[in-house]
DNA sequence: GCAAAATGTCAAGTGTACTTTACAATGATG
DNA sequence: CATCATTGTAAAGTACACTTGACATTTTGC
């Protein structure tokens, strides 16, 4: 797993849907995401870390080299 | 100012092209973020912040929309 | 005050984040 | 089993992050 993001949203409880409406994006994004298809935008990234509470950093846990772990 | 990147760069004393350098973009993606053209990927603002010792949060200052103050 | 370094601007091109739509597969519940 | 919600996949299009290159302007140091 490349991020924490599906983790967490089903830890609130929350769907793919319901995710995407609450940080402004399609579906299809969440689902991108999740499956580590590619990094969000900063803009996104800030959305998603402050509906789980969390810092950017520990939302996408990069590395030195700005990669995903 | 849209954010501290200028501000942050001339305290290190780094030109435009020693901080593209080592951040690993080009000098005119630096000359854009400073001018606040666009918002960085989330990996150039992890490097960026690595450079500069802060947080991504701290260095791009977002609001609570995901947009700059 | 001149030269060189640093900064800025413009424009055209590439790559990728994100959208939209449509449909298939899986899972939960009556 | 049947049905509906949820998740997944695929493909084509749009927007924007980032590059490259060429040149103009400002700043700095001798």
């Amino acid at each position: 797993m490349e991020n924490r993001l599906k983790e967490l949203r089903e830890s609130l409880a929350m769907t793919q849907e319901e995710l995407a409406a609450r940080a402004g994006v399609s579906r299809q994004t969440i689902i991108s995401l999740e499956k580590g298809k590619y990094n969000p935008s900063i803009t996104l990234a800030y959305k998603l870390s402050k509906i789980f509470g969390l810092s950017i950093e520990e939302l996408f846990m990069l590395n030195e080299g700005g990669e995903k772990i």
